[in-house]
DNA sequence: CTACATATGCTCCAATAGAGCATATGTAGG
DNA sequence: CCTACATATGCTCTATTGGAGCATATGTAG
């Protein structure tokens, strides 16, 4: 790459910080930290592996796989990734793929005012968790323990009306009287659209949005952490979910955005899966996913519509009720049309 | 970021390169380079701001606005990206996302054995060509210039059947003695998916795939620098297009296929469009991007009916026929429901 | 053998979107 | 002024998709 353009990055002279342990005299070179986001369904619950920092301590937070990309070692990104994880986890990488990447200032623990030195790469990786693929550390937890407002599958968590909102709705109030910021959209609209509040609808991708409103509002304890809560008034600050050390929470909400996504428009549901399943199986792990119920019947219709199981020919017969024929996913329609995923529209929204 | 886990990145002790025009000495430190492709339609014609690196050589090749990420004075990658843009070409950045990072080595003119050092965050930028937002530098050059197999506006690319398929038949039966690699698709399978031949239907959103497709086989300009194609048989090489510095096109390419499917499921070509436009400008605006053609009328149902526009009162006479009503984007959908883009369905595809 | 639970097939219907016809309203040229 | 023409715009007809529910099949448990 050309940089005979470096020269206009006019670099400050001031001292480097001490960063990723190391010290760093270039202005122009930063640390790159590869971060994976490994779900997987374990019992109809989509499940994160987590590696805790320090397993005893009670006060541990919970950290994703990750280590710094190192380009002598790593001919590509994704070969970086997967050899950090191999290495902390033990576990051998199917499906994965890159989210985003992330640079803001003081996400990291670290004073805000210093630079950041570090970028954090997310990756989304789809692994079924019941077989194993090598893993020998790690533990699996709920992302919804990360994420509680995201956990639709009963019902509208009640933690969004009891917690969420009023603290959010205050906090849109607090900004009104800045004048309206021209071009970007107001505090209160954006809660409202996030959070599906006031005959808005709930959109189930938006998880980073949500993450990154209440991280702004200071109702996130990386926020605190990171001194983006002035140390407001609300001592009385709720647990909205458990912390991860530095960014990984919101690359984890990335990543749980990604897959509703991606989970409607590309077969990746089969990475979650077994080689042999019923349809009632994928259903339920679909909804694990998505959070809400589908309709059994046109789920079915749907899937086998759309070329993406064949069955067995066997069947699974302890489902208490009439055995289930078993299907596995026909890697046919990779070689298709656009391979689509299992499409799952919105439920009747009025509108 | 917590880089207790540095140690185990084993280090080598050789000498590190020269890269981004300075000496680097930790193995772990790489520079960031941004690159910007900022999109516009002119005269129907979906167009790039490039940057000539030496407009006056006749060799000269073709470079996005990019620079170094420099922790010290951008806050944000983003920020630092309409720095750059800023100073390269005058012009102020609206729209603008994040769209990959690449650090593949030897895709920046440098012999592949060595560590690139260098990592690429492309972002897509999306902007009114016929206003001026303060640009002073650059050219509007049409993307279809670099992936001339792209445009399919008037009908399927001669280029396809002519140079391209020919020689990826080739390049895939050359592979089918290798034994089929399992797990990966075969190359003829990629190549049929990717170009939609013998049956298979175009997707306009894979343009990275097909451009990674042709840089695998050699038969792009940039694989032959970067030292991939192993001086092939075919010194009877085809010009595919126009060639870019560094990683660039595959920056662009990445650029045109997110373009072509958020622009589906996002109201993002108003910010191509003038403040005040009327239906049909907004189809041609429209099907530069996607290439084919659209129904008229119903195009019209469904941008009116999405309410994604909403009149302005006044008509635009001088169109040649009956005057046409002006319309403007109706902001208010962005705080509706998952604000929708102009869907499109594909053509009646017999499948 | 019966009650029950889940699997599975099929029908009905509302909404969506592709396609085309008909009409409105300008410009250009005699 | 009048006519040919070009584009804009409204409306209808119809095929397809997807949401919802009924009916039947085939196991297990007591």
């Amino acid at each position: 790459m050309n940089m005979e353009l470096s020269g206009r990055g006019k670099p400050s002279p001031e001292k480097s910080h001490r960063v990723m342990a190391r010290d760093n005299a270039d202005p122009l070179s930063v640390g790159i930290g590869l971060n994976a986001a490994i779900v997987a369904v374990l019992d109809n619950e989509p499940v994160v592996l987590i590696v805790r920092k320090d397993p005893d301590s009670a006060g541990a937070t919970d950290v994703l796989p990750f280590g710094p990309f190192n380009p002598r070692e790593h001919r590509t990104l994704e070969g970086g990734l997967r050899a950090w994880v191999q290495d902390q986890t033990g576990l051998d990488l199917g499906y994965a793929e890159q989210l985003y990447t992330f640079a803001d200032r003081g996400r990291h623990s670290e004073p805000a005012d210093t630079s950041p030195h570090v970028v954090s790469i997310g990756y989304l990786a789809l692994t079924e968790a019941s077989r194993d693929h090598g893993l020998t550390h790690g533990i699996w937890r709920s992302w919804y323990q990360f994420f509680p407002w995201e956990d639709w599958r009963r019902s509208r968590p009640e933690i969004i009306s009891a917690e969420i909102e009023p603290r959010l709705k205050l906090w849109a109030e607090r900004a009104v009287t800045n004048g309206s910021q021209s071009g970007s959209i107001a505090r209160a609209d954006r809660v409202r659209i996030c959070f599906g509040l006031d005959g808005a609808a709930w959109d189930e991708e938006k998880v980073l949005e949500r993450y990154e409103l209440l991280y702004e509002a200071g109702l996130i304890e990386e926020a605190v952490r990171d001194g983006r809560s002035a140390a407001q008034s609300w001592t009385d600050r709720p647990k909205l979910g458990l912390p991860m050390q530095s960014d990984h929470r919101r690359i984890l909400a990335t990543a749980i955005g990604r897959t509703r996504a991606k989970i409607k428009y590309r077969p990746v549901v089969f990475e979650l899966m077994p080689p042999e399943f019923t349809l009632y199986e994928l259903q339920k792990t679909v909804e694990a996913i998505l959070g809400p119920h589908l309709h059994k019947q046109n789920f079915r219709r749907l899937v086998e519509g759309a070329g993406l199981v064949e069955a067995t020919g066997e069947v699974k017969t302890r489902t208490g009720g009439r055995p289930a024929k078993l299907f596995r996913f026909r890697k046919e329609v990779l070689l298709e049309r656009p391979a689509p995923g299992v499409r799952v529209s919105a439920p009747p929204s009025r509108n």
